[in-house]
DNA sequence: CGGTAACTTGAATATTTTCAACGTGTGTGG
DNA sequence: CCACACACGTTGAAAATATTCAAGTTACCG
């Protein structure tokens, strides 16, 4: 039988139990919470997977580097996402903390094990991996094919849905993270940023005008006019 | 039974149930074969996902449409490749024939009927998808933060590893397709074509100087350097 | 044989990046 | 508690890169 997908793009929130494990494992071998600070890795790319992670709060950043030192940032994570999912033994990517995140963190070695003999644990990985999957190829037609407004008016709307509590829009990451994930310059995502603000369709409410924003979604949209 | 379809002819597959979809059939050994002409299409964006497929000969092209015409090609697949998993129900991208093509055909249905009670077909979904998903990070990479030169050696180191035979790398498609693959314009795409030819580091070796090509690897790969 | 599709090349243009300067919060150490 | 360094962001101007527009070539197909 099929599951039903959300029509989100990233990992939205799966809880542990989703994943069948939280009645039968122990909690203090498989299952622990952690916090890392601003800036910390979590791991890195190419390093062994030992675990996989779920954002309980914070931000985390998935990034590759290119040997010159360019970014390319995967994907954030926000809370209730599950993030470090390999398949194979070794990580694709940086994760690091954006802001103060806590992550719970799942033992791999348990997760496989139990996949072993459980099809529903099994699917839940492909369903999670898929929904992965999905966010890369709209992201992969965003970086080859749309403008700089484009991109940031897209980047803002799926903000928007993924983290907007209360009709706000708190954006924890800096320009610098924005424009790697977007494949821009801090520049140009403050250029673009700016013209938004001065066409009134975003708005910023924070003391340094920077990280709190109130955005018009439908105005937005006009400035990312889908596919 | 073979049968040739055009653009314009017989619309694709309907009934492939009247090929007789066995109960013991292995999913990566084809159940029914289907030629498309080249250019024609396979499946469209958005539409319910009936079949897997696997290519046979030819190559398949896969790719996202802005609404302004703007594409963005995704993947190429090509002989040995297996393409259209969803997982959810309906297609993700809109799938054409670069060449003329004879694909192997899956009745999707039957294949997440029998991934229900086998496991190890389960992790053969998760596998493959996780492998479009490696290549969907690589390919993030390339059209966020590489040159077009880098992109397009990449892409020439791509389509080596892939389809090379005795030493010969037909290109199958057209210069338009390269374009929209790499996120960059066809003129583009054929200027740094010419300054590697330029530089020696290909060599076109058909009568029209455009498909079949020698290329350096190591060369190639000075100007790609990875990450 | 003629029309067309595909490709290449050149020149002008557009977009984004780079370089540079400057502002503003924040946090730390004196 | 203040001063000051620093990280972060914005804005302007110059430069680089890729795109767009245009023209011309070649192979292929009917």
């Amino acid at each position: 039988m099929l599951m039903h997908l959300t029509p989100t793009s990233l990992p939205r929130p799966h809880s542990l139990s989703e994943l069948g494990l939280a009645a039968d494992f122990d909690p203090l071998i498989g299952l622990s919470e952690f916090t890392y600070r601003r800036g910390s890795e979590i791991y890195g790319e190419k390093e062994p997977a030992e675990y996989i992670y779920q954002v309980k709060s914070g931000t985390v950043r998935s990034y590759k580097l290119l040997s010159d030192g360019r970014r390319q940032i995967n994907a954030f994570h926000v809370p209730g996402d599950v993030f470090g999912l390999t398949y194979g033994g070794n990580h694709r990517f940086t994760a690091e903390a954006v802001a103060d995140t806590t992550l719970r963190l799942i033992k791999r070695e348990s997760l496989t094990a139990a996949a072993e003999n459980d099809g529903t644990l099994t699917r839940d990985l492909l369903r999670m991996t898929t929904t992965n999957l999905r966010h890369a190829e709209d992201h992969m037609l965003l970086l080859g094919r749309k403008t700089s407004m484009e991109r940031v008016a897209a980047f803002l709307i799926e903000m928007d849905r993924r983290l907007t509590a209360a009709g706000i829009l708190a954006l924890p990451m800096p320009r610098r993270d924005i424009a790697d994930y977007l494949g821009l310059t801090i520049e140009t995502v403050s250029r673009s940023l700016s013209y938004l603000r001065e066409l009134g369709v975003i708005r910023f409410i924070d003391n340094n005008q920077r990280h709190i924003v109130l955005v018009d979604k439908q105005q937005l949209a006009v400035f990312d006019r889908q596919n």
